[in-house]
DNA sequence: CGGTATCCTTGATGATACTG
DNA sequence: CAGTATCATCAAGGATACCG
């Protein structure tokens, strides 16, 4: 699989776009801003999700130095996925994209679109 | 062409995620922000951008109401686009989005936008 | 448990041609 | 000028099977 490296971009909305492309990686940065999670834990709250999509989005995501990925050497094997801080800072972004987003969802049932 | 309505999403973040999604939305609103453009306008600076796919996410973002479409009858046709007040308060939130990712581009470090 | 490996589907995008 | 109509392409996503 090809992961690629946010870094090289050059324009930075690009470089957002890229960390928060598709259909999953905005919930695995939100569910991990509550805690940090481990891959069943995640499977489980992004309903829907195949472990192998899910994977593939957090090495995404774990490459770019969002999350980080910890390994406990137990058996059976528990990994555990956290924000690093550069994660936590985009979290705060992503609240405040949340409120825009509230506020523009309730303007829209002001909105009457008579069909 | 389906069209989405972007205020038949629960999640706020899902909203935004679709208002956004794909390759050219983020810089239509982004050109707009700048000043209101014409079709032909846009195409050349969305470089590499069709007719088709241009006019696709212009439906969407005007069927959503973050710009508007201005029809001047003259001969030949004259079509404007601008952002709608939400269009604009959208675009704020992509600037600190800019921001933030302009200092991850730099690896943490603070970055001075002397204009 | 936490993944990989394959294969397949689907939808956004792109190319091209055409039009009021 | 500002699109629409078709068709082709390609990568994200999904289904399923398997593994250390």
């Amino acid at each position: 699989m090809f992961v690629f490296n946010f870094k090289e971009f050059e324009c930075p909305f690009n470089c957002f776009a890229e960390i928060i492309k598709g259909k999953w990686r905005t919930g695995i940065i939100l569910s991990l801003s509550g805690s940090p999670k481990r891959f069943s834990e995640l499977k489980k709250e992004l309903a829907g999700v195949s472990s192998k999509v899910l994977a593939d989005n957090l090495r995404a995501l774990e490459n770019g130095g969002l999350i980080s990925r910890t390994v406990f050497p137990t058996v059976p094997p528990a990994v555990e996925y956290s924000l690093t801080e550069q994660g936590q800072e985009l979290s705060g972004i992503m609240d405040s994209i949340n409120n825009w987003a509230g506020i523009f969802l309730n303007k829209g049932e002001a909105v009457t679109y008579t069909e």
